[in-house]
DNA sequence: GTATCGATTAGC
DNA sequence: CTAATCGATACA
């Protein structure tokens, strides 16, 4: 969720993700070492590392690993739940499936940027909280990281399965190409 | 210093 | 398929 001064609060669920590494993992922006660009990364879990790049976009990643342990998931895709008009607005676009599909579109409809690098993820105005009980459950599918020349074999994207708002690979993936996932079930 | 390339997207 | 567009990175 992002509760935006300018907009209000614009919210949805984490459809589509993908897991980045450290020293380990080439196609991660932290296999380099720590730069000021990807600093966070490098610094305690739960905080945001938006980072920008091809000239125009925004990505938003939830830092995952341990001070000094960099590792990153990539947020790739959203379902909308709050805030569509401010959403709209930002993509110039009213179908709400595409509104934050794909890790750039994501950013611009969520209105992140440069100066949300670094956020606590755990309070406002930008974090992350637990899905309700009842979205709770389904299946997720897995595979290959997609946008990367290297070590795109690791199969670190995961999406909820047959959701209509996760990218386009995902969504024609073949059973067969995708494993399932088990999640946690909403305690009783 | 210059050259190349993106954890992408929209459009043809 | 390519253009857009600029910061990060590679290299001389």
């Amino acid at each position: 969720m992002h509760d935006d001064p300018a907009a209000g609060r614009v919210a949805g669920v984490i459809v589509e993700t993908e897991a980045y590494g450290g020293a380990g993992d080439p196609a991660s922006h932290a296999y380099r070492g720590r730069t000021p660009r990807n600093a966070v990364m490098f610094g305690p879990p739960g905080h945001a590392y938006v980072y920008f790049t091809y000239g125009m976009h925004h990505c938003f990643n939830v830092v995952c690993g341990r001070r000094g342990e960099p590792a990153a998931v990539l947020v790739r895709a959203l379902e909308p739940v709050a805030g569509l008009e401010p959403m709209r607005e930002r993509r110039a676009l009213a179908d709400v499936r595409r509104l934050a599909r794909g890790p750039g579109s994501l950013a611009r409809a969520l209105g992140l940027d440069r100066r949300h690098d670094g956020l606590d993820l755990t309070r406002a105005p930008l974090w992350v909280a637990d899905l309700p009980a009842r979205r709770r459950g389904r299946s997720v599918a897995r595979g290959p990281r997609v946008g990367i020349r290297v070590a795109a074999e690791r199969p670190w994207r995961y999406w909820l399965a047959g959701s209509a708002f996760v990218s386009g690979s995902a969504r024609a993936a073949s059973p067969r190409d995708q494993k399932l996932v088990d999640t946690p079930r909403a305690h009783s």
